[in-house]
Formats: structure tokens, sequence, C-alpha cells
RNA sequence: AGGCAUGUAGCUCAGUGGGAGAGCACCGUCCUGACACGGCGGGGGUCGGCGGUUCAAGUCCGCCCAUGCCUACCA
């Protein structure tokens, strides 16, 4: 009489198979700079180009994608730029490698061909993270996919460079810089990590004074560097020096002699000896010393951290070999004064690991000052608010030490600068258009700088880049500024900032309202993922097990604000079960359906009003917690609407009406229609392809014609009633149901025996009018209203207004129910203990608000009430 | 060294001054015409510690302990 020709399980994999393509395809994903609605854009964070997925662009990309599809169903004119980045040093990273796997080095291939190798390594790879992508069901506007090299954004890197060029916040500056010698480029601070801890040494050595007779002792965590010494900087309130200020001291490995100079910020005289060796071209601090006492700055070091020609007899030497030679040289001298073992911090290449020397070396800066003031107070003023907010101290703290940052790299990948230096008068040419003379002298014999761009000064444009800038389009007048930029906190530095400050400098404005910051994936005892540690979840895996749904879902539930996650698969195993049962519901309702006719004007039952009040409150909860960012909260909530008041409660109600052939069937369905498709809205942000799914297969009269789920209006509260009296009139019968339930597992009765129950009390008319439910739902055969005298050997189960009596003869021995009472009147006299206690503090009844005391009054008038109504029955059983 | 965060059930975590919650795990029970990939019922907490504010503190304040992260030029 009823069937569905719906598989039996949700195929999971069939309707991603077939929906994605088939909204792709059809335009839905594509947003439109002339169409209605107020504008809501997103701008991807772009992977690199040559990456692959792993869990941290899953979490970030689903959080994009629940927010971009709530408000394109909300109305608003919404678009998701995607897009990819050249990723600078890491792709020229991946090619050399791949070259040197062959044999063969880029300096012997030349530049030209060299870049032809990355762009077809570009080509050839770059494909494929954009496809993992849509694996997990975003809805990236694809027709608008961006790259950070494609003409357009080279085109606004070339703009961008040359206008800060003009107005001089572009520089070519002479600084102590950070040089990774294993990449053979300068970093900036940022590419710098610091590693703690290091277990280093310090070792102590004497420089004999030129005069002779004496010497000053110094100590160094790196021996290699006195190669390079200048001078020797004591404390100028130091007694112990203050006679040997201004003396020379002889470098005994090197034919030179150098001052002992006084430098009261260089030197804490507390510390070892209180005479510091300084060596103002390898070393940041020491830096400054020789700049404040004109020092010789002697860079010692080539581009490999090899000693140069300056190093005398350890030429040729590494950095470490020199260290030990230097030492070994030392001690032969017996100059050496000793070694110990020093935790020290050093600073590592993020990319090649290497230890970074410091050095001194001409390259390009934007100066920061001017730009990062506006940014600063573009937060403060909450132009742009950080969620959660605490991030905003990380932001301010950084942009308020601010240095300028350094932009050029040795590398061959990237956005060349376009900068051109003269051979005949040394002029630097910047220009849009490619100069073919000197802009100072107008000679011909100008070179390029063979320096590309950092990587992040390109993402630092994508907001405005990806929309057309520099040129005034559309898109740009519609789109910017974005509203929410969501990201790690790793990156609020190298990106946000960088942003920001690029976007109202360029724009006028900033680029986003709101950056939403998430935390990182973490395996499931906390450990960074990492290829090395063997400990990485492919998210492809994963979706490909159980489900892109279920993926999503999961990633949404662990979404709290500003935490990281600890990740445990099983639990998308968990939750596609929860995708299944959605689907389960909708199944039940589809194969008893064939008979359906909307449109006629039913009459609708008490279950099907109170699920409609229900939804209305789910549909509430649900964009409270979308609105306010907490997709933890949106997974909740949908699982306890579904799950716990859909399933548990609504369809259990229905099967009385939809189990029958009379009009209250009718009013069933069209409810379990309106219903689902309200679910099918509600889940869509997060459930894409199940939603999906059941909205195919809803009857048209739920659609209002739309054809797809993606593209129908987001349920509003407002869509459904209110009906106060109506969940006060139910929640009796759902009271009633889980007492009687409750009291046969507690007895030890088969769940569905058949038992009589006597209604006495207030609620007594309510709970006759729901005689159906309590039979369905409680194996209740016989429900009457208990007349006279209550018969003897009966269990009473009190409920709000009322008792119910259930007559146990031949059921349950009546000591069964004399310890059952005993032990409900000690848990409820305690309750009415504690609630009595409360309200017989003067304080608490004089001062807290009468809300709250009324509430707790109630309380104990309930609670009194049900240990009198238990009290009794004892009595009555004893 | 400074800063930020975290500490709640066995595990992972919500919790917005008003009687401590969820999922998983665990125990018991039921194959009832959506779902055993399930239903029903249950046990389990000194909310890191000490003090303070308040009628009332997991929640606000202070100190301490533990853990994690970020920033920093300590020879």
């Amino acid at each position: 009489m009823s069937g569905s020709n719906l598989p039996r399980t949700y195929d999971a994999k069939g309707a991603e198979e077939r929906f994605y393509p088939w909204w792709e395809e059809n335009g839905f994903f594509q947003g439109d700079p002339e169409g209605e609605g107020e504008p809501y854009s997103i701008v991807i964070p772009p992977p690199n180009v040559t990456g692959s997925l792993h869990m941290g662009h899953a979490l970030n990309n689903a959080i994009q994608d629940f927010l971009i599809r709530y408000k394109r169903m909300d109305g608003y004119n919404a678009v998701w730029i995607p897009g990819t980045d050249h990723a600078g040093i890491a792709t020229q990273w991946v090619v050399e490698r791949q070259l040197r796997e062959q044999g063969l080095d880029r300096r012997d291939m030349g530049r030209e061909a060299f870049l032809e190798r990355v762009w077809a390594w570009k080509e050839e790879s770059g494909s494929v993270i954009t496809h993992q992508l849509r694996s997990l069901g975003v809805s990236c506007d694809w027709s608008r996919e961006r790259f950070t090299m494609d003409e357009g954004l080279s085109a606004a890197v070339r703009h961008v460079f040359v206008k800060l060029y003009e107005s001089g916040l572009i520089y070519r500056g002479t600084r102590m810089i950070n040089w990774d010698p294993v990449g053979q480029t300068v970093l900036s601070d940022l590419e710098v990590e610091h590693e703690e801890n290091y277990q280093g040494e310090m070792w102590s050595f004497a420089y004999p004074l030129a005069e002779g007779g004496g010497e000053i002792v110094v100590a160094t965590t790196r021996p290699e560097t006195m190669l390079g010494d200048t001078a020797v900087a004591v404390h100028p309130d130091d007694p112990r020096y203050v006679d040997l200020v201004g003396k020379m001291v002889r470098h005994p490995l090197l034919d030179r002699e150098f001052p002992i100079v006084a430098d009261a910020e260089l030197v804490d005289p507390e510390f070892g000896t209180g005479a510091v060796k300084v060596t103002p071209a390898h070393d940041p601090n020491d830096f400054g010393v020789g700049k404040r006492h004109d020092l010789p700055f002697l860079t010692v070091l080539d581009d490999q951290a090899r000693v140069n020609e300056l190093g005398g007899r350890f030429e040729g030497l590494d950095r470490y070999e020199a260290r030990t030679a230097v030492k070994e040289a030392m001690a032969e001298l017996g100059l050496d004064r000793g070694t110990e073992p020093h935790l020290m911090s050093v600073g590592r290449s993020q990319r090649s690991g290497a230890i970074v020397e410091p050095m001194i070396s001409t390259q390009w800066f934007v100066k920061m000052g001017p730009l990062a003031e506006p940014a600063i107070e573009a937060v403060e003023n909450g132009e742009t608010k950080f969620i959660p907010e605490r991030w905003e101290n990380t932001y301010f703290a950084w942009m308020r030490d601010i240095r300028d940052w350094c932009i050029s790299r040795q590398l061959w990948w990237g956005h060349q600068i376009p900068a051109w230096y003269c051979d005949d008068c040394d002029a630097v040419t910047v220009a849009m258009e490619d100069p073919t003379a000197c802009s100072a002298c107008g000679s011909a014999s100008i070179r390029r700088d063979e320096d590309v761009l950092d990587t992040w000064f390109s993402s630092a444009l994508w907001p405005f880049s990806t929309l057309g800038w520099p040129s005034n389009t559309p898109e740009l007048s519609k789109w910017y500024p974005t509203a929410v930029l969501v990201t790690g906190f790793d990156i609020i530095f190298f990106w946000v900032a960088r942003m920001l400050f690029s976007g109202i400098h360029h724009m006028g404005g900033v680029p986003f309202a709101d950056v939403f910051i998430h935390g990182l994936v973490r395996d499931t005892n906390g450990e960074k993922m990492s290829k090395t540690k063997g400990n990485v979840v492919d998210p492809l895996k994963t979706i490909e097990a159980h489900g892109c749904d279920a993926f999503r879902f999961t990633l949404a539930q662990y979404a709290t604000q500003g935490r990281d996650i600890l990740w445990d698969d099983n639990r998308v195993e968990v939750n596609s079960r929860f995708i299944n049962k959605i689907w389960q519901a909708f199944r039940f309702a589809d194969m008893n359906l064939e008979d359906f006719q909307p449109g006629n004007d039913v009459e609708l039952g008490a279950y099907d009003r109170w699920i409609l009040v229900r939804t209305g409150e789910a549909v509430r909860r649900v964009r409270e917690a979308m609105d306010g960012h907490r997709f933890n909260e949106v997974a909740t909530e949908i699982h306890a609407f579904v799950v716990g008041e859909f399933c548990d409660w609504y369809i259990e109600f229905s099967k009385q009406a939809i189990y029958g052939d009379g009009p209250e069937r009718g009013a069933a369905q069209q409810t379990l229609v309106e219903v689902l498709a309200a679910i099918a809205r509600l889940i869509h942000p997060v459930m894409p392809f199940l939603s999906e799914e059941i909205w195919q297969q809803l009857p048209d009269s739920a659609k209002g014609g739309v054809e797809s789920v993606m593209m129908a209006p987001y349920p509003k509260a407002s869509d459904f009633p209110e009906d106060p009296e109506l969940l006060a009139a139910v929640a009796p019968v759902q009271e009633s149901i889980g007492a009687l339930r409750k009291l046969k597992a507690d007895m030890g009765l088969a769940p569905r025996l058949g038992i009589s129950v006597l209604v006495d009390g207030e609620v007594s008319t309510a709970l006759m009018a729901h005689e159906g439910a309590l039979a369905h739902l409680a194996g209740v055969e016989r429900l009457e209203p208990l007349r006279g005298e209550e018969p003897a050997n009966c269990a009473t189960l009190p409920v709000s207004g009322g008792r119910l009596v259930i007559p146990l003869d031949g059921l349950v021995d009546i000591d069964a129910e004399r310890a059952r009472l005993t032990s409900e009147i000690e848990k409820t006299s305690k309750d009415v203990n504690d609630l009595e206690k409360r309200l017989s503090n003067e304080g608490f009844v004089a001062r807290a608000p009468a809300q709250v005391v009324d509430g707790f009054r109630v309380k104990l008038a309930g609670a009194t009430e049900k240990l009198d109504k238990y009290k009794a029955a004892l009595k009555e059983i004893s």
C-alpha cells in the first residue's frame, strides 16, 4: 500500500557526482555584479597553485562555503572568488628539486628555460587543487578564477610597485637582512622561524692588546664570526675596563687591529666578562654598534655562508667548518678560554630549514610606517573586526612595532621587479612599461633588476586585484570591500595585515569587514599534522569513505571559534550515520506520499502544528548561530532539531495519522513535506548534497518552483507559527510517555508490554485527548480517568498537573514498586531541600530579579507536589 | 623576557552571573510497517588550586599551578 523507490541507505557519492557538475554547469555559483541584492563577497585564501588539499584547506574552505551558501540563499548578491597563488619560493623549490633529480641545475639552464619549466609544472599540476576543492562541494564562482601571476594580477602588482616607488614608499636600501644560504635568497623577518632551546656552545677566548702585556676576554656562540670582528665593546661605566677603552686589540688570526669601544646599548656589564666582540656585518646588534662607532663592516661570508677572501687561511671553509678551525687555531695560540654548553635560539628559513645568516645587503623595501598607521586605526575604530576579537591584540602588537618589509627575493619564479639600472649614470628607472632607455641620462645601456617580489606582495592585493583593479570594473564597485576574510592565525602578519594596509592605501578603504580566524587542524593527540610524522589525514580519502556532507558537518562541529581542532576521523563515520538518519526520515515521508494531494485545504492536527512551531524555533536558533559564525552551534542545533524533535517525536506522532486513511493523513503528509522542505534548506549550507537530493525528490508544491535548493530562500522563523499554548499542551504528553518508558525500564518490564493507565488531576483531560500517542509510544492499551479509589497494587507516576496510576497486578511484585518509590522520594526530597534552602535566603528573595525568584518558586511547588504524590503512593501500598 | 590562550564526565569539547550540558565511549533493554548505520532507558563531575566581589560564580576580579602558542637582537 505504500512504498518508495529510494535507496534504503543514502548514496552520498551518487549525489556528489550528480549535483556538483549540475550546479557548476548551470551557473548557480556565479555572481552577477549587475544583479539584485546587498553585496556579500568573499575572496578565497589562494592555495599554492601546485599544492594539494590538506585538512587546513578543508576547514578554511568549508567555513567559507557555509557562509556563502547561507547568504546566497538569504537573498544577498553573493560571490566567492577562487584562485591560486604562485607561491614563489615554495614552487621554485619544488621544480629545482625535480631538476636536481635529473642532474640539472637552474643556473645552467638559464632564467628563461627555467621559467618555462616552472610554467609547465604549473600547467601540469595547477588544476589539481582546484579540482580537489570541488570535492569539498564549495560553491566558488569558478568563472572568475584568478592566479597571482596571470596577466591582470601581474599588471596590478606592477602598478602598485611603480606607484609606491614614486611616492617613496618603496625604496632600495642597504641593510642587515636575513640570508638563507641554502635557498640563496634574502628572507623577510616573517619567513624566519625561531627555534628555541637550540643546544649550542658559548666559547670564550682572549683578544690580546695590541700594545702587548694584556688581553680582554670575550665570549660568542659563533666563533667563525671573529673573522669579521672590528671592535670589542665594553660598558662605559664598567670600572674593569675604563682604562682599556680606546686602546687597540690585535686579531690573532688575521693581520688586523681594532679598537675597544664603550657602548652602553649593546653591553650588559653583568653578563659574562662584560666585554663583547663586535661583528658589524654578521650580527644585527653589532650592526648598530658599527653604525654608532663608525666601524668597518667586514662581510666575511659569501652567499653560501662560506668564508671569503677576508678570512685569510680560512677562506673557502663553510661556516661550521670555519667554526671548528677557528677554535683550533685559537687553542694553538693559547687564547682559548673554555667552552660551555649554552641553550640559545636560532632563526631558520621557513622553507629550507637552513639557519639564517645575518648579512648586509642591498635590497628593496616597503616603508611601513605611513602604511601601518591607517591600518591600525581601521581596526581600532572597528572598520574591520577580528573574530574572535582577541586576535586584534596580536595584530596591533605587530603593526605598532613594524619594521620595513624586505620585498626582493633572489628567485626567478615570481613578479620580476620593474627596475632598471643604468650602466652609464647609475640611475634607477622604475616604470609601468618596460623602458628602453635610462630615465635620467637617456642611455640605452640599462639592465633589469634580476630579483622578483616576495610572494606576499601580490597576495596583499588579492581582495581588489581579483576584482579587476586597477581597472574600474563593475565587480570592484559591487563587491569591494568584501564581507569576510576566513583564515588561520598563522598568516595574520603575512597576509591579513598586508591586505589591510594595501586595501586602505590603494582602494581608500579596508578590504573586508570581518576577519574570521579559525584554528589549526591537529591529529587526535594534538600534534601538528605533517608528512614526516605520518599523521596526516587526507580530506579526500575521508570524503571518499564517508561522504562530503558528513565530512563538512564534522568540520562545522569542530569549528569552535579560535580553538585548534583535534581531528578524529571516527567522528566523520558517526556523522555519516546522522546523514543517513535524515535520509531515512525523508524516506519515511516519501513512502507515504503516493496519494499526497498538495494544496488541499486540510486542517492540521495538534502534532502537525506542534512541529511547525518547533521548526520555527529551530530556524531562529540556527540563523542566530550562523550570523554569529558559531558553526559548532549550527551543527548542534541542526542535530538536536532533526533527531530530537522531528524524528523522535514528530515522525512517531504522525504515524497514527499516516497509517490511517482519514483527513489527518493528508494533514500529516502536508506537514512532513513542509518541514522536510524547511530542513533541506536549513541544512543546505552545511550539507549541500543531501539537501539537494531531498529537494529534488520533494513534491513540487513544496519547492515554489525553485529548481535547486541552493537557490531557494533560507527559512525564516517568521515562516512558522508561534503557539506557546500548544507547546504547553503537548509537553505533558511527552512527559508522560517518558515517565512510562522509564517505569518499564526500571521495573524490568518489556518496553512493548501493553498496560492500563489511570490518569488523575487537572492534566487528565489533556492526556485523554492524546490517547493514540500514549498507545503508540508508551504501549498504553487502556487509558481512562481515575474515578474514586485507586485500585490496590499500583505504581504511581507524578506528572505536571496530575499523576498516572498503573495497576501492577500480575505484572510485577509490589515490593519493586515500594523500592522504586523510596528511591524517588529520596531524590525528590533532596531537590525540595535545595530549593527551599535557596528560597529561604532572604538576600536572594530580596535582591534577585523577581522573575528568577518566581522561577524557583514554581520549581519548588512542582517538586513538592511530586514528593507528596510519591509519599502518598508509598503510604497507599504499605 | 613579554604577550595571548587553554584547564568542565573515561575521551573530544559546548556553556552568554541564576539548579552542570552534548557527542563518542560505557551499562541495561528492544530487530515495533524511516533508520540495528537504529530505538528506548540509565550511570558517570570538588567545572586545575587558593582567595575575593555578589543574594547567587564553571561564568567576573586577583594570585598560584600545569599545558600550548606567538613575539623578542640577550654576546
